[in-house]
DNA sequence: TGGAGGAGGACGCTTAAGCT
DNA sequence: AGCTTAAGCGTCCTCCTCCA
C-alpha cells in the first residue's frame, strides 16, 4: 500500500527537469536507444517543447549561413534535453534517434522535408526565426499534425549536376551538331524577325543551329552582370537572359521562367556561380515530349533542347562571365555529372502559417 | 478584364556530413 | 585531408481566386 503511493508520488515527479538529470547521468548520446515513454528517459512532445522554450527563446542566429546555423541549434538542443554533442550529426531518420525526432529551423514558412515520408510517431520540431534571426518559438508536433497541415500531398523533385571536366577559362562548344531530328530542322533555317519575341514557339526556318548559336554567344565571355545579392538569386539570370537574346538577333525579350527560357531556339540558359546546376524536375537527356508545337510533324524532346551555360566570377556586386558551354540534352551527361546516390531528390512543402504556430 | 493577394511549387547557393 | 554530395531553407515565380 505504501510502496503504491511512493510509485505514484514518483510519478508525478518526472518533470522534463527529471528526465534530464538521468539521461546527464547515464551520459547518453542521441544515438541511445529508449523506448518510447519509458518514465525515466523519454520526454513528452510538452516536455520537450517546454525545455526547448526554455533553452532556445531569444538565440540570436545572425550571421550564420544555413548549414552552421541549423548545427549549432541542434547543439543547443542537445545540451537543452542533457545529452552529450556529437562531434557529427550523423544522417540518420530521424536525427535525434533517442528521442526520435527532426528538427527544422524555419525563417519563412515553407517547411521542406527532403526524400522521406511524414512519419505519424515521430516529432518534429519547428524553430520559428524572426526577420532579424532570433528564436522566437519553438514548436513540437508529431507527424500526424503535421500531415493535416500538408493539403496536397505534391512530392516536388529536382535534378542535380556539375561540370565533369576541367574548366577553361573561354567558350566552348561541347555538342558539335544538334540531335538528328532538330538538325533535320535546322537544315532550313533562314533567319528570323528582329521583332519575333523568344518566348514564342520555334518555327521551322526559324531555328537555329548550335554551331550558329554558338557563334553569336560566345563573345558573351568576360561581359559583366550586376549582381544582385546572395538573397535575390532568382533574378540574376534575368540580366543574362536579356543579353543573350540580344545577341541572338532578338530586339525584345521577356521573362516568363518557362521551359526552355527561349523557346523560340529551343534553348536553356543557366547563370551559374556555383559548381551545382540545379536541373529542376527534368532530365535533360530524357525523350520526355515538350509542350510544344511539332515541327515537320515531329514532337520535339527533352533532349532535343540546346543547353547554354554561363558561369561567372562574383567580385563585390559584378558577375564576369569567365566560361560558356553549350550542350544539347542529349549530350548533357556526357559533360555534366550527375549527382550520384538518388540521383533525384523529392520533398514535400508544409506552408506554416501563424495558426500552426498559435495551435 | 485586370489587379491584389495568397497558396503552391520551383529555383538556387552554400555547406555539414559522408566518402576515399 | 581533400573531395563529393545530399541536404537546408530562403526566395521568387506562377497560378488561382476574389473583387471591382
Amino acid at each position: 500500500m505504501t510502496y503504491l503511493i511512493l510509485r505514484r508520488q514518483q510519478r508525478m515527479k518526472n518533470s522534463a527537469q527529471m528526465i534530464k538529470d538521468n539521461i546527464m547521468k547515464e551520459q547518453l548520446t542521441i544515438y541511445h536507444e529508449i523506448e518510447v515513454g519509458d518514465p525515466e528517459f523519454w520526454y513528452s512532445t510538452e516536455q520537450m517543447e517546454e525545455l526547448l522554450n526554455e533553452a532556445l527563446q531569444g538565440t540570436d542566429l545572425n550571421g550564420m549561413a544555413l548549414r552552421t546555423r541549423s548545427k549549432f541549434v541542434k547543439v543547443k538542443i542537445c545540451e537543452a534535453f542533457g545529452y552529450q554533442v556529437p562531434k557529427s550529426f550523423k544522417k540518420t531518420q530521424p536525427r535525434f534517434l533517442s528521442q526520435k525526432f527532426d528538427v527544422y529551423n524555419q525563417k519563412s514558412n515553407n517547411l521542406q522535408i527532403w526524400n522521406e515520408e511524414i512519419s505519424p510517431s515521430r516529432r518534429y520540431v519547428l524553430i520559428k526565426i524572426s526577420f532579424d534571426d532570433i528564436i522566437t518559438q519553438v514548436k513540437v508536433v508529431t507527424g500526424d499534425v503535421l500531415a493535416t497541415l500538408d493539403s496536397t500531398g505534391t512530392l516536388t523533385q529536382k535534378y542535380q549536376a556539375k561540370y565533369a571536366g576541367v574548366h577553361e577559362r573561354k567558350a566552348t562548344l561541347l555538342s558539335e551538331c544538334d540531335t538528328d531530328f532538330i538538325q533535320s530542322i535546322t537544315q532550313s533555317y533562314n533567319s528570323f524577325d528582329e521583332f519575333t519575341a523568344p518566348d514564342t514557339n520555334p518555327k521551322e526556318d526559324e531555328l537555329m543551329g548550335i554551331d550558329e548559336i554558338f557563334d553569336k554567344l560566345k563573345d558573351l565571355i568576360g561581359t559583366k552582370i550586376p549582381y544582385i545579392g546572395a538573397t535575390q538569386e532568382r533574378n540574376r539570370g534575368g540580366h543574362l537572359h536579356k543579353m543573350i537574346c540580344d545577341a541572338l538577333g532578338y530586339n525584345n525579350f521577356k521573362e516568363n521562367g518557362q521551359f526552355p527560357d527561349i523557346k523560340h531556339q529551343l534553348l536553356e540558359v543557366k547563370l551559374q556561380t556555383s559548381e551545382t546546376i540545379d536541373l529542376g524536375l527534368f532530365t535533360p537527356n530524357s525523350y520526355e515530349l515538350l509542350d510544344i508545337p511539332q515541327l515537320n510533324n515531329e514532337s520535339i524532346s527533352m533532349l532535343d533542347v540546346r543547353y547554354a551555360i554561363f558561369y561567372g566570377d562574383v567580385i563585390e556586386d559584378t558577375i564576369t562571365i569567365t566560361h560558356f558551354y553549350l550542350v544539347t540534352g542529349e549530350d548533357f551527361f556526357t559533360y555534366f555529372k550527375p549527382f550520384g546516390g538518388k540521383g533525384i531528390n523529392k520533398k514535400i512543402q508544409i506552408p506554416l502559417n501563424e495558426e500552426f504556430w498559435n495551435l
